[in-house]
DNA sequence: CTGTTAGCGCTTTCAC
DNA sequence: GTGAAAGCGCTAACAG
């Protein structure tokens, strides 16, 4: 392995001052045709490459955002860095991950791992470390925040109106003549979990449906336990027509509890979901949910960071999520909807 | 926002000198209990995060791995990626990840990304760049790639048994008494892709089954192209009982073109996927399929890359996936003509 | 336009 | 055990 060839040498090579070399490197400053072709060529013969630790700490920015992610296998959280890092294409920024897996000791860990590799700006995915752990952050560099709220830094947010999105659920259910309709809950450590069921029992309340606590069951947002609460709920005994899940995953589980029984989605059985994560139109049937452009949504939170890093002060536009009717759901069972189909 | 604390900010404060502050950092020698304590206590109230560009540079190592992934938001590549973060964790090495889209020149670009960086070894999830431009790197550092074979490399390439893999769906189906059996191929400029078609028409072949070739569909391995491909070989109104898909996302998106045809599965059609993703538990009905320990994969390349970078040189066994039969597969029709329609 | 000269923040001999 | 000093590779005034 041949010694990592440094600037330093480019320039003696070239016969020309290092300065020059990083000026050509950076387009600082105006040199010579003639001196720079001659660089460019050592740059190749040699195979240069310039070294980013030294350039940072010369420079004082690292070309790096850190970003806090839950967990990097998650689909939703995958798509939202995919769009993270098509935000930040083009840009001289790349993003450091760190998982934080919904555990604030790991998220603080995470968080003091990118401040010692000196991220210029930070992008933090949901969460449950404290707010105040946020705010110490921002207070050194840029942040942005999506899904979640943070005290103090609430310009730095980019929310997700989960009341409203269920309401739209509801609404349709409501519209299709269900009356009994069952939620299962996701992780109530989490913001948007609460959000999204208090968003549930908000909206039965307002289109005067029968809001029964057993109907309520807890999931935490895994397919395993959208499958159990969902049997759970049939295990019951008691009567309704439709099954409202907090997300996607949990909707999958939950289809295959009715699977198991035999229940027939859209027929005997409503299903709804929350994400519209890129699988669910492939669903059997496709699934009912609310569409939340992820992708755009991480590729918006780049771009706001890097507005910030230019010293704008983007606007964050809370984002509602869109209601895509697929096959999940139809008339209730035994109503005038579904007489009349 | 106050200036960053430096290590020198600190010595003076503690009253030592900055080698002892940073040999109290890395334990690199022993210090008296009393200036330790001193220390730390001005660590503490200062706040002092240490800089590890600065660390890097000074000791020639960045305590990064890179890797190369191809998409961030795919839940193969998701999965392997937390299997190498957990894999990562508790050594003082980070991954950086860097998407290649199976895109020979953003491959390169991220290569040359990470180069940049410093990253002190690499690891290569698939890609479709050329094994030079691998090797070039694996010059440098070391490297471990997965799923793919690089010429040169090769004790240093954990490889997937694809071939072996299809066999073994394809003796299950033949057990269960199909003999027409379509298939639906992957992107073929991947590696993986003619491994496991080639796979289907020697298990065929070996097995005494037909092997035609307009029951031969090829995909891309994205749910749309096997809803597609499903769609076009159903319309051929040739017969099949069985579609063997290339992964599990085709599979998912070959469901749904059954389930829109009101084709049963497994009762008119046996299916099956490639990979066992999360989700592949909980299609309707679940998919009988291979599965692969992704995230053991990715823990073992990050594991394998520790012990490089320890000057060991540790074995890197082939991975033969193994078949999971769940209950998108049954006994073959009794009528195959039934079956087409 | 270009070279010289200081650092950026940390580690690491090498003496004491 | 501990400090002084010399770098790691690059950038950025500052003079020419």
């Amino acid at each position: 392995m041949s010694a990592t060839v440094t600037l330093m040498h480019v320039a003696r090579e070239a016969g020309v001052s290092p300065s020059t070399v990083s000026r050509i490197l950076n387009g600082t400053a105006n040199v010579t045709p003639d001196k720079r072709e001659r660089v460019e060529a050592v740059i190749q013969r040699l195979n240069f490459v310039p070294n980013v630790q030294a350039q940072a700490l010369a420079n004082g920015r690292s070309f790096s955002v850190g970003v806090l992610t839950q967990n990097i296998s998650s689909p939703f959280y995958g798509e939202m860095l995919a769009g993270i890092e098509r935000g930040l294409e083009g840009s001289s920024y790349h993003p450091l991950v760190v998982s934080g897996h919904w555990n604030a000791g790991q998220e603080q860990q995470a968080l003091d791992l990118l401040m010692r590799r000196r991220v210029d700006a930070m992008i933090v995915l949901g969460g449950v470390i404290e707010d105040e752990a946020l705010q110490h952050v921002a207070a050194r560099v840029p942040l942005v925040a999506v899904g979640r709220q943070v005290v103090g830094l609430t310009e730095r947010c980019v929310l997700i109106d989960n009341r409203e999105g269920i309401r739209q659920v509801v609404r349709h259910l409501a519209e299709l003549g269900h009356r009994e309709v069952a939620y299962i809950s996701g992780l109530e450590t989490q913001q948007d979990a609460v959000e999204r069921r208090e968003g549930f029992e908000v909206a039965m309340r307002e289109l005067g449906l029968p809001l029964r606590p057993e109907l309520m069951q807890r999931g935490d947002y895994t397919e395993a336990s959208g499958e159990q609460a969902a049997a759970e709920l049939l295990a019951l005994d008691l009567p309704f027509t439709a099954l409202v899940c907090a997300n996607d995953q949990m909707a999958l589980g939950a289809r295959l509890a009715l699977y198991r029984r035999g229940i027939r989605v859209p027929q005997d059985m409503s299903l709804t979901g929350f994400d519209d994560l890129f699988s669910s139109r492939y669903t059997t049937p496709p699934l009912t949910t609310l569409h939340q452009a992820v992708n755009e949504l991480g590729q918006q939170a780049a771009e706001n960071v890097l507005r910030l890093l230019a010293g704008e002060s983007p606007p964050m536009t809370p984002y509602i999520p869109q209601l895509i009717i697929r096959e999940s759901t139809g008339p209730a069972p035994h109503s005038p909807a579904a007489a009349g189909q």
